[in-house]
DNA sequence: GCCGTTTTCGGCCCGACTGTTTTCAGTCG
């Protein structure tokens, strides 16, 4: 996607310019990464349909920013940032990575060493030539010559960072009396770099907390660690009454919150976690919500605060009410496939969970799953019926379904079996780079599938999405009345949240799977998040309505 | 480089913690 190279030039170039000591500027670069970032459009479209002035008028993208983003369409390049290149050698903006240096000291070992590669930093600390430099010191040299092995900012999936964390305040809750997790796991961003912590409670909390790691910080309001598997944790603690406007603070997003407090300004206001003030006078701090409503906005749940329009929604009163659970899951996989337990074992787990139906959706003769053919999933239909008999008395439905494969001669499964079957999927599983756009097409126009699973393909930190044309896509689907399902499996979450609003404003409806392959693993939530990310509402998702909806559903899709 | 319910010029979020200092600059979130 074009937005995200973009977005990572921009970022180097506000990288360089601090480095350079340039002021501001390099703020209004980050801000504008940070919209395209989130920005569920792809910039060139934008481009092609509306121009320089489509660009233009995004939020943080003025004149000179728009025309660098048309450079970048049109020549896969921006030449401002060669120029700096030239100025900023070596790898000062890799090294500036390093928590505790920022561009100022990048700045001055450069100037006062003439070094600027990774080697050079790592031979001058081994001689302690940093240590020796005026304002710098042993520590300083010692966090360098650390930060140097380690330079790859890590991040961890949110279906990894959350039970951490939520491990992690459980530990902590008999030591408090309030606390929560804050910070990206909160807004349930899909991947994290760290986990924050906020709570009410007494100065022994700091203590047992710097137990369950190395400690990097500590103080009386403030404490990190690092834990073993290699994330820091944050912990905060404030006073009872300021834990709203705590809260609000340390969940962010960054944006989100420099914009709130530009409105505080304008409407002769101050934010801060330590509340919201009209002059010495505090007018609200206890909870979120007030805050919110004493800046004359509506509440924003933690999901949409990344500054994408939420801003301008709350002032209007146009929150969109999101989904908030869901009462099936579309894509589960047996031991029919390549799953590891039965239909009824995962029936259970569904039914524990709260659901009142699955889809089972098990692959079709895919040479990696042990799939699927004609006689097995006749027999397969058979069993599911025989359990449908069984869990009746429960209100829960067993659905037959297969997840089909799309190939680039189309969906891999015969009409005539799709047709016996109650919600058949289809996905890509290979060929990632061949005719995307045409096989999905093929794929929603066949009259008996019902949705598309994982429809970019994307695997978190592992593969990138395919490359296809999103807006057509979505047309079709939203035409043909297939959903476009969000996969809640922690490396996926395809659709992501972004692509979810686009392909929303399209009038595309969706389906919230797990694409379990255990009972484990069989939990919606991270799609869910997913979907609010997305500002997808209850009539936006099959799924957060009950079986008879979607029994409903089908009856008509049948037709 | 962006932006405007005081502004098309002159602002640009704000407090905690650290290391290196003798009162604070730099960095982070």
């Amino acid at each position: 996607m074009i937005n995200k190279e973009i977005t990572e030039n921009f970022y180097q170039i506000a990288d360089m310019l601090d480095i350079l000591g340039v002021p501001f500027k390099p703020q209004a670069y980050r801000r504008a990464a940070a919209v395209l970032e989130s920005l569920s459009e792809d910039v060139s479209k934008i481009y092609k349909s509306r121009g320089q002035r489509g660009l233009d008028e995004i939020p943080g993208i003025g004149k000179n920013l728009s025309k660098k983003i048309v450079e970048y369409i049109e020549t896969g390049k921006i030449s401002k940032l060669d120029e700096l290149r030239k100025q900023v050698p070596g790898d000062l903006v890799r090294i500036m990575n390093i928590k505790g240096i920022g561009p100022k000291k990048v700045k001055r070992i450069y100037n006062e060493l003439k070094i600027s590669t990774v080697d050079e930093f790592r031979k001058a600390c081994e001689e302690h030539k940093i240590a020796k430099l005026k304002g710098f010191g042993p520590k300083t040299e010692d966090i360098i010559f650390k930060g140097l092995s380690n330079l790859e900012e890590r991040r961890f999936l949110l279906g990894d960072a959350l039970p951490i964390a939520e491990e992690i305040v459980e530990k902590l809750r008999a030591h408090a009396k309030r606390i929560e997790i804050a910070g990206s796991i909160r807004r349930r961003k899909k991947t994290n770099g760290d986990i924050d912590i906020l709570a009410v409670a007494p100065p022994g909390i700091m203590d047992e907390f710097a137990k369950l790691g190395d400690v990097i910080v500590k103080g009386e309001k403030k404490t990190s660690i690092m834990t073993k598997l290699g994330i820091q944790v944050d912990l905060r603690v404030v006073k009872e009454d300021e834990f709203g406007s705590a809260l609000q603070y340390f969940t962010g997003s960054k944006s989100h919150n420099i914009k709130l407090r530009e409105i505080a300004i304008r409407k002769g206001m101050k934010l801060n976690e330590y509340g919201l003030f009209r002059g010495r006078e505090r007018i609200a701090g206890r909870t979120e919500e007030e805050i919110y409503k004493n800046l004359g906005l509506q509440y924003i749940p933690p999901e949409l605060r990344e500054n994408t329009g939420e801003i301008e929604a709350a002032e209007k009163g146009k929150i969109p009410k999101l989904v908030e659970r869901i009462f099936g899951d579309t894509h589960v996989h047996t031991k029919w496939s390549d799953g590891k337990n039965t239909i009824e074992e995962m029936a259970k787990k569904a039914i524990e969970l709260g659901y009142e139906y699955i889809v089972i959706t098990d692959h079709w003769a895919l040479p990696i799953a042990h799939g699927l053919n004609e006689t097995r999933i006749k027999k397969q239909i058979e069993e599911i019926e025989k359990l449908n008999k069984k869990f009746e008395r429960d209100g829960f439905r067993i659905f037959s379904g297969v997840e089909a494969n799309i190939t680039e001669s189309g969906v891999d499964v015969p009409n005539d079996i799709l047709k016996e079957l109650d919600f058949p999927i289809a996905a890509i599983h290979s060929k990632f780079g061949t005719n995307v756009t045409e096989r999905l097409k093929a794929a929603i126009e066949n009259p008996y599938i019902m949705a598309i699973a994982h429809p970019t393909g994307r695997i978190i930190f592992k593969r990138d999405p395919m490359e296809f044309d999103k807006e057509k896509i979505f047309e079709i689907a939203a035409r043909n009345g297939v959903f476009m399902e969000i996969n809640a499996s922690p490396d996926r979450l395809d659709l992501n949240g972004p692509n979810v609003r686009l392909a929303k404003s399209f009038g595309v409806k969706f389906v919230i799977g797990s694409d379990a392959h255990s009972e484990k693993m069989m939990d919606t939530m991270l799609g869910v998040y997913t979907a609010r990310r997305g500002w997808a509402e209850r009539k936006d998702v099959v799924n957060a309505s009950g079986l008879k909806d979607f029994e409903k559903m089908i009856e008509r899709m049948k037709k």
